[in-house]
RNA sequence: CGGGGUGUGGCGCAGCUUGGUAGCGCGCACGGUUCGGGACCGUGAGGCCCCCGGUUCAAAUCCGGGCACCCCGACCA
């Protein structure tokens, strides 16, 4: 059993909050800062203070436990690296890297991730028989984010627990994930957190497989669909789903014109022919990575994914300007329409069955009955919707809900990319050398607090899950119940401390309400209360911050009803 | 990077339109009365009014230029 403590409040320096603070909305950021586990020391930039570092190390050790079960081995890595490696792998380009020099102006980076580093540190591999390895470790990561927000949830630097694996094959890499992903789960059930592990998208970097654990919450900037039924969860930014169906007019030999004025909307449109915003489709010209026009297609009660359609393109792309609309099609925006049109045409796949209403490249006009295949070629057919809340499983029967979440951890087939960029091979039984297949794998420890603050919290304050609470016992002393009283509970503070808890004994010079507010807003799982009333009977109150439960137990007995109850 | 907002004792805010000795609540210090859900009385400390420049007899207030922070969007290995 741990050795218990007993903190004295009167001593500590608890910097709570009466009032929220004005630069804080989402919950997180106002209870941490009200609470006084963290101050803010510029845009994206925190301090823990006393408090919230307690709770933040019980994060970071759930973590630490979880990577050592696997047989992840922990280390440092310095966060100052040289500029040499971040070119080498075509990084050094990237916005979000802070770059700096030292006095002989060589440049260097501070890290925003450590695949180079551990690459060139992997280089010492040289054998088969050295393989798989699993390292990890808590180092601080720089990001000049363009929009730091929320508190902890997105910040300019912070701690992430990261961890890469080295394999000699796909099928180690394999291993060694799904290794990650169970430690990954086993983590955040004990940290008590609310989350999905969601398909992701590997961006550009090209990786063979990626998930995200996502907590939900109010707060989240990613959304992520979901299927109550069979759960299947994904991000909406690769999330498939299946269309609803729409409800659509009688079927038309041909197109037909149909005088439509003002209507420049899919709502207007809808509204105006009485028609189903599902039976009409609406065409998006954009600009695609070559700088060739495109036509992109998608229903009009959907939205355009720009992530999927940048994957279909190759590239970036960008909204058509309304000069480039007016010389490609001979009217604007809110008028356009596939039929007709010699430009390439992405058209989604919801598209492909049925007749819709489209713009008819003439302003105030529009097309009924254009059907795929009869009136137009699209070039491609893809998903390029985003998917959206009622829409059908792709997996079984369901429906997909959509929450916003928040992102926790991932982790990331990377491949070869990196190891071949920076010569960190082996040789195989044949004495073949070979790249080394990479994984890598992320936590943020702050982020995963803060989310857990985002799930875990009630209009007095937090409610922090026990196993890391900043103390198991939050023992409020009602000074005023004079020197006897506060003699019966240091002696049940070290009686808790003696049966391994940690205590928070609130001995400071303040009224019950402060002492209350105070509890109520730090978030122990138990408060317990000595007073008059316990000088009279030798029982004092014991309440769970969770569940508003109270009791009244003798002062023996407390450290058995609390460490019983936990 | 685009849009919006805010900068006034430690915190939350008023004052700015219409220029004239910087205010309120909380907190803080001291004294007293209080004390099981953020008490009260008295006394007191604490402010380059974000910065630089301009206008003016006089600028927290008007004008110009910066900077910082927050929110929405873009971006996000």
């Amino acid at each position: 059993m741990s050795r218990g403590t007993v903190s004295r409040a009167s001593q500590l320096f608890l910097p709570t909050l009466r009032e929220d603070p004005a630069e804080a909305e989402a919950a997180s950021h106002r209870l941490l800062l009200r609470s006084g586990c963290v101050r803010q020391v510029g845009a994206g930039l925190y301090a823990f203070m006393p408090l919230g570092w307690r709770v933040y190390k019980k994060v970071e050790q759930i973590i630490r436990e979880e990577m050592d079960a696997i047989g992840c081995q922990e280390m440092l890595m310095p966060l100052l690296t040289p500029a040499e490696l971040w070119q080498r792998t075509g990084r050094y380009e990237i916005n979000e890297l802070f770059k700096v020099s030292d006095r002989a102006d060589r440049p260097f980076v501070l890290a925003m991730t450590h695949e180079e580093t551990i690459t060139f540190l992997a280089r010492e591999i040289s054998s088969y028989r050295q393989l798989p390895q699993l390292w990890y470790h808590f180092g601080l990561k720089e990001r000049d984010e363009p929009r730091p927000r929320a508190g902890l949830l997105r910040v300019r630097e912070f701690v992430m627990k990261d961890s890469y694996s080295f394999d000699r094959d796909q099928e180690g890499l394999d291993v060694s994930y799904a290794k990650h992903a169970a430690a990954y789960r086993a983590a955040f059930d004990r940290l008590g957190l609310r989350y999905y592990e969601v398909e992701s998208d590997t961006g550009m970097m090209g990786g063979t497989g990626a998930h995200e654990y996502m907590a939900p919450c109010e707060a989240g900037e990613n959304d992520v669909a979901r299927c109550e039924a069979c759960g299947y969860a994904a991000n909406v930014e690769v999330a498939a789903s299946r269309p609803t169906a729409p409800d659509l007019p009688q079927r038309r030999n041909a197109p037909e014109e149909v005088e439509t004025p003002g209507a420049t909307t899919i709502e207007s449109l809808a509204a105006l022919l009485g028609i189903d915003p599902r039976a009409t489709a609406k065409a998006m010209p954009v600009v695609g990575p070559d700088g060739q026009l495109v036509l992109g297609l998608v229903r009009g009660d959907h939205r355009l994914h720009e992530l999927k359609l940048r994957k279909v393109l190759g590239g970036d792309f960008r909204p058509a300007h309304p000069e480039e609309i007016r010389e490609a099609f001979g009217a604007d925006g809110g008028s356009l329409g596939p039929v007709g049109v010699s430009l390439p045409i992405v058209a989604d796949e919801a598209l492909r069955e049925g007749w819709y209403v489209t713009g008819a490249n003439r302003n105030g006009w529009h097309l009924l009955g254009v059907e795929a295949g009869r009136d137009f070629e699209p070039g491609t057919w893809a998903d390029i919707r985003e998917a959206q809340a009622g829409d059908g499983c792709p997996r079984c029967d369901g429906t997909l809900s959509v929450e916003p979440a928040i992102e926790v951890g991932n982790i990331f087939k990377l491949g070869t990319r990196y190891s071949e960029a920076l010569g960190a091979t082996y040789l195989d039984e044949a004495g073949v050398e070979r790249p080394i297949v990479m994984g890598s794998y992320g936590i943020g420890p702050g982020r995963t607090l803060a989310a857990i603050v985002e799930q875990c919290h009630d209009d007095r304050g937090i409610v922090w899950p026990a196993q890391i609470a900043p103390y198991d016992v939050h023992l409020v002393e009602i000074g005023a119940a004079g020197p006897e009283a506060a003699e019966l509970a240091d002696l049940v503070a070290r009686e808790c401390a003696a049966a391994g808890l940690s205590v928070l004994l609130d001995d400071r010079d303040q009224r019950p309400g402060e002492k209350f507010a105070d509890a109520d807003l730090i978030g122990c799982p138990v408060r317990v209360t000595v007073g008059k009333k316990a000088l009279e009977d030798g029982q004092v109150d014991v309440k769970r911050r969770a569940s508003g439960e109270e009791a009244r137990v003798p002062a023996s007995q407390v450290a058995a009803a609390v460490s019983g109850a936990a």
